[in-house]
DNA sequence: TAGTGGTCTAGACCACTCA
DNA sequence: GAGTGGTCTAGACCACTAT
């Protein structure tokens, strides 16, 4: 471990422990430098970090302080089971369809990706405390993720499973959220009812070179379910 | 303006001119240092600044790279009136209500301050090409904003009145996007229908301090509109 | 083996805030 | 005027990638 991040670390204990309080100074960048016997450079690459998270916000001329509000490390990008299993929440999935097919226009497009190019389509119902929340399809290319039909997904997360055994981790993703009314199987799904209004959310991911890996289809229960997002601005 | 900021605009210069194209490695950190006549640390802060943005990335042993997508800078975090500058639309928006009252206790809450505090109530109706887009209200508390009242804010944009009047910029953002039932006067606005589902999105600005500086409630149509958010992970 | 990015040092000067 | 963070230097050693 860096010291940079044995700075990032006991800085964060602190905060936690109250040890430095909300709004209240933490040490200058001079005193971290002496509490660890490094140099100021180290320090502010800590700092920096911590700033660009949001626990710490700095000031000029007057010092560092920790931030009134925690926010999520990164608030969504984590994938439905993470997310559940981090609220304690109890989830379940069932899988719709699991096969391999010729990509469409659509999927081709925001994979970047050649039409007819094969790919994995995946489609669930994504369930907590036994009531489904949404009906999610995903699209991945055949070529990057061989072998992926060995895994039973109504039990693997997609995204542990991507970055355990291909080393792909989604780094950035762009969702673009809308209405759509819904009928038949899916309205039945969702909402109990033939037709209703559901949130809907088409996002891809992107991994380490900004190269697509993932194009997600999904339709919520917009009353029961929110999409919550960090919004950060510059710096 | 700084020698790493310099650098910072040369790199994307070259990459917006494809002197560097999508995919190709840029000039080494220690060229670089070469070219500004500048150490290898204030090159660093340039290329760390660019890959924290996305538009390029690093590989160990290998080099810097273009990346193959090119994000906005900050995607959402500009208020209606830029995006929609920005993108040549034609734009209007028509003030319902504009007062001061006693904070209930779900808009103090989300603005952190006492109940019963005045709060400015701005409640607008968006529009685009002629047509209603959302139904906006925020709130803001009065102590920080004084004499907001003096501003017509059919014509103004309440961000840039905030940042070039106040000094306040919201540096992060905190959305909850549903949906919801809604009928009357708003249906009829959003919809021209006497009940409609329409696109929710609560909201909470922060500030330089991560202090809460606005609190918004918005209705959309979602099928004529859809809210787009850049995902970011770690780093 | 040569080149790259990752980490780190021990200084320096500046603009800013606050008492 | 003392202290703070913002910027910058001119080196150093390391782990990694490529050939």
């Amino acid at each position: 471990m860096t010291k940079y991040q044995q700075i990032v670390e006991y800085i964060e204990k602190c905060i936690k422990n109250e040890i430095f309080p909300k709004g209240s100074a933490i040490p200058s960048e001079q005193e971290l430098g002496a509490m660890f016997q490094c140099s100021r450079m180290t320090v502010r690459r800590a700092l920096d970090e911590l700033a660009a998270e949001g626990v710490v916000y700095k000031t000029k001329g007057r010092g560092t302080f920790v931030s009134n509000i925690a926010f999520d490390r990164l608030y969504s990008l984590k994938g439905f089971s993470q997310i559940m299993r981090e609220q304690g929440i109890d989830y379940s999935s069932e899988v719709l369809i699991f096969e391999i097919l010729n990509s469409s226009k659509d999927v081709a497009q925001h994979l970047k990706i050649l039409q007819e190019t094969e790919v994995y389509c995946l489609k669930r119902v994504r369930k907590a405390m036994g009531k489904a929340i949404s009906i999610e399809c995903v699209y991945l290319p055949v070529q990057e993720f061989p072998g992926l039909m060995d895994y039973d997904f109504a039990q693997c997360s997609l995204y542990e499973t991507l970055a355990n055994v291909y080393g792909v981790k989604i780094e950035r993703a762009v969702q673009s959220i809308s209405t759509e009314d819904i009928e038949g199987e899916e309205a039945k799904i969702l909402f109990g009812k033939k037709k209703g209004v559901a949130l809907k959310s088409v996002s891809v991911g992107y991994g380490k070179n900004f190269k697509p890996v993932e194009y997600e289809n999904a339709l919520y229960n917009g009353y029961k379910y929110t999409i919550d997002v960090v919004i950060k601005g510059e710096n």
